[in-house]
DNA sequence: GCTTCATATCAGGCTAGACTGATGTATACT
DNA sequence: AGTATACATCAGTCTAGCCTGATATGAAGC
């Protein structure tokens, strides 16, 4: 396997890596049907306020969010290339494991 | 948030958990254009047996992956439904962070 | 200007999980 | 039977990342 192989590996298994904590799931659910304030996201969680933080900073810094800051509150968007990049890449993949060949490659290594 | 949707978001974490890790992606990836045997998964992913052995493992017990014994050999398999369940609802999240509305719930806790 | 509220950051503790060397268990070959 | 090969499991180490209490920042309102 190349280096350069290893490194889109590694970048779209961060990406996949954001879907991977429960709580920061459901953030992204929530922001999926509509744009919230941290204050909403707290509410509806039931997590902490630094928990929520956390994981908003994750997504944020992965380009997953946007946001707006309207007074003292700061609105989150999600960005929908990153989902729509990932879901592709997926779509790829459940495809390609339906027609994956029943032929065995040789096996002597 | 209630308990139940702790624990779907919680599964469908943990799926996405299976492809957060750059090599585990890699095999998902190999796995996803013909069946493979694990000397074949070592050999191209350069990493060692054991290694390759734990992440087939923790594949293997989610049900992403199925094997078939020929002799010496362990030959794997994509098992599609579990990545076309990702890819749907991954699908879901970007549909919905593109119509994801502009208008904002009123903001007072 | 002082207080309050919304949110971010920091520092530290804790746990899950990734990697590895050693070892176990079949199967195949001679 | 004995050896070699393919693969799994075990035990231990180490790191990444989650959670949390304390604290900082910055806007609003009085």
């Amino acid at each position: 396997m190349t280096t350069a192989t290893i490194n889109i590996s590694g970048e779209r298994a961060a990406l996949f890596g954001l879907l991977a904590d429960p709580l920061r799931l459901r953030i992204v659910e929530l922001l999926a049907s509509e744009e919230l304030c941290t204050c909403h996201l707290i509410d509806e969680t039931g997590a902490k306020q630094t928990t929520v933080s956390h994981h908003l900073r994750i997504l944020r810094e992965a380009g997953a969010v946007t946001t707006t800051e309207v007074g003292k509150f700061t609105w989150y968007r999600l960005t929908p290339h990153v989902l729509e990049a990932l879901a592709a890449s997926l779509t790829e993949l459940a495809d390609g494991a339906e027609r994956a060949g029943r032929q065995r490659l040789p096996c002597a290594p």
